[in-house]
DNA sequence: TTGATTTAAGATAAACGAGTCTTAAATTGA
DNA sequence: TCAATTTAAGACTCGTTTATCTTAAATCAA
């Protein structure tokens, strides 16, 4: 698994803020109800992302979460380094300490570019974008084979 | 973290059996201790790997494991089907089941590609191909920086 | 045969990630 | 003011991965 748990559900849940009601607060129960999503650990990596500014809330009735920034100015990167930390893009495949060009291991000259292809994917890519795609195309960020 | 220790522990240990004594048995001790890894943890590996294949073993003195093809026959990608499975080439970066082209999520576009070039990686390249430049090139196996 | 060497196998333990539960604090509206 | 709602915070449980330990079985050489 590329990203943990934690991060697929903060991701997922930011690009149903961003694709459901953009600016409005929305109770982290339904964001859990609506992905499929445990609400107390949500709750938790909700959390995290407000502390890291990913997020806003308040509390109380009417209350909520919402995207702290507009969805065009928030890449699936900032949620990702936020959550993971910036360890999966500077990782050796074989797990060595010290990557980098001094030390390389014999495989450094394929991974590089095939970790930094998957980096860019996140940099360049912001919630505004697939939230866009989600609207006009209908794509899906819960498992549409369990109680719908 | 994209393979577990156990593959990257297999992985390092079947390109150091490919560039140090090829076709000869070498105890799980020794590769143990020249690239840093747990015996008892490398000795289960090793089964693993030899269960699958990849490995071939005989006991006693001047026993040990070696590789159960030539190095240029075995596949990294064998290696990492054989202990982490095909799951991280097909998974979801959101985590969501029921991947595939019918159901997609919103980063399939650039995910799948992404997630594609990562297994040609690995299905494309040999041992022999990175044994070849350990030797020639000393590209490392192990962390150089504790106690050599 | 005997003893040293080495893998085979499985039990056990520690560390971590994932998920649950409880209580407190803030906000709102009646 | 009071009760309902909702996030905040942290303790707690559970399962998997990672790692260690113990014993058995095979092999070889003297
Ligand atoms: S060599 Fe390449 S893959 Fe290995 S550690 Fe350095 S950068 Fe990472
Ligand atoms: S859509 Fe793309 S990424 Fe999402 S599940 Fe299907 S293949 Fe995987």
């Amino acid at each position: 698994m590329l990203l943990s748990k934690s991060c697929e559900y903060g991701l997922r849940a930011a690009l149903h803020l961003a694709s459901v009601a953009p600016g409005t607060y929305v109770p982290i129960r339904d964001v859990s109800t609506a992905l499929g999503i445990p609400y107390h650990f949500l709750a938790k990596i909700a959390q995290a992302m407000i502390q890291q500014k990913i997020l806003a809330s308040t509390r109380g009735p009417h209350g909520g979460v919402r995207l702290a920034r507009a969805a065009d100015q928030i890449t699936l990167n900032a949620i990702v380094l936020a959550l993971d930390g910036p360890a999966i893009f500077e990782e050796c495949v074989l797990g060595l300490p010290g990557c980098g060009t001094q030390q390389p291991c014999p495989l450094h000259d394929q991974w590089a570019p095939a970790r930094e292809r998957v980096r860019a994917m996140f940099v360049e890519t912001t919630l505004d974008e697939l939230a866009t795609r989600i609207q006009t195309q209908g794509f899906r960020l819960a498992d549409l084979t369990s109680t719908p």
